[in-house]
DNA sequence: TTTTAGCTCATACTAAAGTACCAAAGTTCT
DNA sequence: AGAACTTTGGTACTTTAGTATGAGCTAAAA
């Protein structure tokens, strides 16, 4: 935030300048117009690319947003759900029976009625499945 | 591709339009200078957004960059990338020895060596690590 | 109160995945 | 040509993953 500040402030202060200078500069007649209008141009096109720049690298993780619509449509349920963040965290089905309280059996029985629910031959396809449907 | 000529050739032509303009304007004393030059400040600045928007909406895979250096760093070798990222896609050994006229041995061992180097137990860790380190 | 749906777990089995070890071509660099 | 490395492939084995089927339990809906 204090960087934001201190950018516009350099901003402001380099567009005073170059108004003062533009002044003088065609008051003397030191410099042809074309050159200055030019300078101008450039200047102010590279900051705002620069600044649009800043601003879309501050929106972009919020791209990423988990579509809960598509979960209840694929008929997912709240555990199956769980388990596929733990296949997707890579995980075992013993580890995820471990973090879950769960035996493994139980983790295999989701497991299977996930990869179809989600149309998947492996964990891993289930996970890129899961990724497009943006579910994960 | 043609409209991208058509941008540029608009943009030139609002230039020069801009420059006569500015020369006509000074030596006449209608408008101030400082106006004019706000005004080719603030045209300019929205030249740069728009032309930076537009790049950035076609090398837009180009936000999420492949840290090639990573890559090196893990000696990661051609063929085990390539491996990786089919295992990312969710294929099996199978199919990516077909896929890339292997044997499927040779896929074993390449992703053998492959979960060594990310320091993974299962390909769907070595998916999630890769992940993590902008590899995929 | 049945019925339905979700969650749980088990057994038995098949199919992948992964490990360990070895070895032969092919490249690249010196 | 020899060294070092990548790529390829094999055998034999262990470990996960995944399927099929059945069954008990609970909570909510019909």
């Amino acid at each position: 935030m204090k960087k934001t500040i201190l950018v516009f402030g350099m901003l402001i202060l380099a567009l005073l300048l170059l108004f003062q200078f533009s002044k003088y500069a065609i008051i003397s007649g030191d410099l042809k117009v074309e050159l200055i209008v030019a300078a101008i141009a450039i200047v102010f096109f590279f900051v705002g690319i620069y600044i649009n720049k800043k601003s879309l690298s501050k929106t972009d993780t919020t791209v990423v947003n988990i579509n809960e619509e598509k979960i209840k449509e694929l008929d997912i349920s709240n555990r199956e759900y769980e388990v596929l963040q733990k296949i997707a965290e890579g995980l075992s089905n013993k580890e995820i029976a471990e973090q879950l309280f769960l035996s493994e059996s139980t983790i295999k029985t989701h497991v299977s009625s996930l990869l179809v629910k989600l149309d998947a031959k492996r964990r891993t396809q289930a996970i890129t499945k899961a990724k497009s449907f943006e579910i994960l």
